[in-house]
DNA sequence: TCATTCTGTAATTTTATTTATTACAGTACA
DNA sequence: TGTACTGTAATAAATAAAATTACAGAATGA
């Protein structure tokens, strides 16, 4: 995971969970997190797509969770943000006629894979509502 | 760790274990990686200031490793390569006057950081030798 | 000694990725 | 039926990564 969408994502999630059930338009979410609304909607709709939020569209539409906040986990919502590879490059194209590059995406994908299945169960024991309640507010 | 570098260095690290002390100059190693030459000159210089490797200049020289392969973890080249945060955005520039967005990069921190502590005490468990293993010749 | 083969390094260009912007259809409300 | 939203596509701008070019300096050995 390589890009902002994982912060992206808790922080709407924080903004819906301290909204206890009001809808926050993607406007709003946007002007909090200081990234253009687009990109809140289409984190939106990834999210609505796991389960953790429902939105509304037409007037005084917005968002809301979908489920409690101790029931999203912070490994699920890596998960679903996840891209590319945890530690993997973009182009990774060895010579094959190496016998070392023949082989080392395999092994390299091996060791990706194990350690991000880790990485995930570790995270896995935070949920939204942990995290949220960090806040002061 | 958003880059390539972590594999361009393991998969340095794992010619120069199987060259087994003979120099290995950087456009053989860019030949088998299949990336530019410089790149690789620019991550060994990287692992000779962490200490991994020792390069000689001029002609017939190269690089080898500078201690033992079961001496070096994956968790240290981990670090040695690592510049962004590991769930980080680039950028990540909320808005202060929403109490949520004041506090969130705070957070967000405490939890990469802890992450990512854990993240490298599971790598520091495999050295360079149990990957270099792993192929067969 | 001097051509050769390397490393070291800076500067620049190219490519890829991420983010922002613009635009507009469709939905729901009041 | 205007207004305020979501959903979505297309494009542009910004940023980051990688490749390329160029060349100085070091070590070798013919």
């Amino acid at each position: 995971m390589n890009n902002g969408r994982f912060a992206i994502s808790l922080h709407i999630l924080v903004l819906l969970d301290k909204a206890k059930g009001e809808l926050l338009s993607s406007d709003y979410m946007a002007g909090s997190i200081n990234i253009n609304p687009v990109l809140v909607r289409k984190e939106l709709i990834n999210l609505r797509d796991q389960g953790f939020v429902v939105s509304k569209e037409g007037k005084n539409g917005g968002a809301t969770l979908a489920k409690s906040a101790d029931k999203i986990t912070l490994g699920a919502l890596y998960e679903s943000v996840k891209s590319a590879h945890l530690l993997g490059s973009h182009k990774n194209d060895p010579n094959p006629l190496c016998e070392i590059g023949r082989d080392i995406n395999k092994h390299l994908n091996a060791l990706y894979d194990d350690t991000e299945r880790k990485l995930i169960s570790q995270l896995n024991q935070q949920t939204l509502a942990d995290f949220s309640a960090r806040f002061s507010n």
